[in-house]
Formats: structure tokens, sequence, C-alpha cells
RNA sequence: CGAGCCGGUUGGACAGUCGCUGCGCCGCGAGGGGAAACCCGGGCGGCGGGGAGGAAAGUCCGGGCUCCAGUGGACAGGGUGCCAGGUAACGCCUGGGGGGCGCGAGCCCACGGAAAGUGCAACAGAAAAUAAACCGCCUAAGCGUCCUUCGGGACGCCGGUAAGGGUGAAACGGUGCGGUAAGAGCGCACCGCGUCGCUGGCAACAGUCGACGGCACGGCAAACCCCACCUGGAGCAAGGCCAAAUAGGGAAGUCGCGGCGGAUCGCAAGAUUCGUCGCAAGCGUGGGUCCCGCGUGCUUCCGGGUAGGCCGCUGAAGGGUUGCGGUGACGUAACCCGUAGAGGAAUGGCUGUCCUCGACAGAACCCGGCUUACAGGCCGACUCGCCCU
């Protein structure tokens, strides 16, 4: 089973990003989108499928409640989007305006980023 | 009914749908073990049931647990500080005492020692602690100046005085009477205070009690300090187990390895040997040979240990009901329930319906507290005021 197909929909450990190694390998290639609400870099995923990693830091989003909130939302919208998202790691970052924006905000703000990380590397010929 | 006060409790509901997670059961199954039967089984799928808080928070105390240290103690350092009880323990809780606030229900208080010592007190004020004379009051013996109706008078110095004024957070008991030059516990009465006794109380402490003392002992100990009691250190990234790859350590074995070609033996696989090429590190007494030692390479094993994995990890000094003991905190017995365990970190997203439109806020080893944050809702006890009966 690819997770590409069948579990188009979920979201398994092995679809996280977890080392401190794969947030450098992804944040060192320096390609990015974003807007007021978030940053994602991004980076061809070795595993060949796509991987969402997360950085949500308090001094941005303020306290856990608030963070967690910003943490699911983004899980969620990378749960209902990677069927459409080519084979990249993905990092995204959390930024101040994201705090105080309704969930529904949020949604349309990430499903944007994917649209743009998308056609960049259908562009790309490093992908 | 209004105002208040104390305690407890709750912390949107329902449905559909898509996810996450660990548990149980079922199925598939990479692979592993075994002679076999069969067993184990990463992972994947399905079903079922569980899945944040009263503060999960601040990390301020107390304990459990773990490792380290430690004969016993003493000191230092730190903490606590009215008394008694509760508790595993506490800086917590309960009851009591004392002081303060409130009409009251109630609330608040680091509440041991200032006659062991050292020290501090801004500004103001004369003076801030072996008291003190700024204004004032008194005095006229002495000295000085002035006035004089020659009796004396006024002022200053000297002297007496803490009753009055003024300053201050605080000024060395209060009121009254006597007393005095004016005053003063100087004397007296009452109040207050201290010491001793008696009585009540386990005690803190209290007393309409008695005797003695004219009254001394101002404040600050969240200043040093003294006294009493408590106290080893670090923390789940504690700590324990399994354990790759690479490098390095130890032990044993081996001294060349590989390619090509030839010869001998053999049915063959292959073995032995010679030549040559490539790689290699050889050294020890000048050379050769043998042995030995060191070293290199290779093989096997061992221990430490990294990544990684597993355990610790959730049954808790657990909760509820009822009975009993206790003023109460709490204890105890029976019965019932047994309640998240993640690990870059789950406990959620979306849609719809409803209402009183939803606050503060997210477990990270576990408990007991304290403190702080918080929209509201509900229950109970009590107090004050008004009205009705």
């Amino acid at each position: 089973m690819l997770p590409g197909d069948r579990r188009s929909h979920g979201f398994a450990p092995r679809q996280r990003l977890l080392s401190p190694k794969d947030y450098q390998r992804v944040y060192a290639l320096r390609r990015r989108v974003s807007d007021g609400f978030f940053s994602v870099n991004f980076a061809p995923s070795p595993p060949g499928h796509a991987r969402l990693g997360l950085s949500v830091g308090a001094k941005m989003v303020g306290n856990a409640v608030s963070r967690n909130r910003v943490k699911r939302t983004v899980r969620e919208s990378f749960r209902a989007h990677q069927h459409l998202l080519p084979s990249v790691d993905l990092v995204v970052g959390a930024r101040a305006m994201a705090r105080t924006a309704h969930n529904a905000r949020l949604r349309e703000s990430l499903a944007e980023l994917w649209k743009k990380v998308a056609t960049q590397c259908a562009a790309s010929p490093a992908q």
C-alpha cells in the first residue's frame, strides 16, 4: 500500500519529520513560501512521500492551548491536502498573526500555501 | 424580597462525518526460531470500549520512588516559630488562646525572645533612649544692664520644672484630688502595668481573686543575634535492561592475500607445487636459513559504549456510599467503582440543531498542600434589613 492512495486522509508517524537533522536539511535548502500566518520551508523527501514538521514557538503563538490549536489545524489541513502534494518534506512555522486568527482563516491560508508548494515543485528541475 | 458571609459542586449539550492514540479481540503478514508439529512476530487492516484540569499553571513547600554519599555525632548553612491535635509528611488542615476590624454571620495577623549582647530610626523636632529645656511656667539667693515715687520692678546669665504648646510613625503610664515657687507617682484613690502566689485549663492562656512594687521594662528581631524544633545531595534527561554500524581497547589464531598461466594427483569438486602480475610493512646482528619476539593485515571472541529500542509509566498515602468514634481536621469497617499514559509530544477537525452563546486554560514519574487565573450555573449553612402572617 502506498501512503499516497489508500491512506490519503490519514496522518501516520511516518509522515512526520522527527529528527533535528531532517529540520536542518529542509531549512538548509532555503526554499520557502509564506504569508502572514505561516512560513513553509520545503525540500525533496527521501522516503518518497510528503512529510510534515511543525515549528510553533511560544514567543509567536502564545500559551500551550493556543499552540495546540494552531498545530492541530496545520496537521488537519496537511492530512486533507496531502494527495495534492508532491514528495516533499515541509516545515511549517507559525507567525504571530496565527495566534488570533480563526481556524477557518488559517485553513484558507494553508490551502493556498500547499498549492504554491505544488506548483513550485512542478516547475523546478531540482525536484 | 434585598444586601451580605461561608462552604461545596459544575466548567456548553446532542447528532453525523473524517482523523489521532494506547488497550482488548479477530484477520493478513515481512521476517525469525525449530528436525518437525508448531511458536514468536516489526508492520498493516477491521471491530469494541477508554482518552486533559479544577486549577493540568506558578514550581513555593511536603512526601513516595531512584541513584550517589554516609560508623556515630557536632558545627556551619537552610527552614519553621502562640498552644493542642490530624497526617506518610508539611511552611498544610482542624480546634483552641491572644491581638485587630466589622451592627452581625464572619474576616485578618511571620503571634517565641528587646532586664544576653551589637545595631538602626529618613524628614521634622530642643530632644529618638544611661533622656532631653525650643516656646512656656517658676524663682530673684548671686552676677550684669536698665528703670525707680528708693518700697521695689523689668530683662539677661545662673538655677528649678516634663503640667501646657509645638514636631513626629513613635516623646519615658492615664484621670482626679492633694501638694508645690512652678511642677513632678512627690503623696493618695481608681484605671493600667510588672513580679509572686492561688484557682481553672493537657497547654497557649485566663481570672470579679490575693499579696507586693510607685512604675521599673518605648519601637524595630521580614537588622545581626539568642532560644526551641526540623534538616545529607541530586533528580524520571532519576535510574535499570537489550544493543547495531564506525573508531578505539583486550584475548586467541594466522603470516601473507588475490588474479592469470603451467605441472602433479583426482571421475569431479578440489589439493599440492612452480612461474608471473597486483596489493601489503616490516623490524631484530652484514648476509642466508630455522626458531622466537614485536608490529601490520585478516579471522573469531570478550568487555565498555553511541544511535536506536524496552522498562521505569501508572492501581494512586485512589475515589464513592453507608455505619461507627471524634466539636472538627480525621480515623475505621463493610460494600461498590476502579479512572489518559503521549513521547517533537495523541485526547482533535468539519457540518448541522439547540441554549442561558461558553471564562481561565493543555497531563509529561506519581501523590498531599499552598499560591495565582477564571464567563457563568447549581446546592447548602448562617447574618443583617424590610414586608407579610
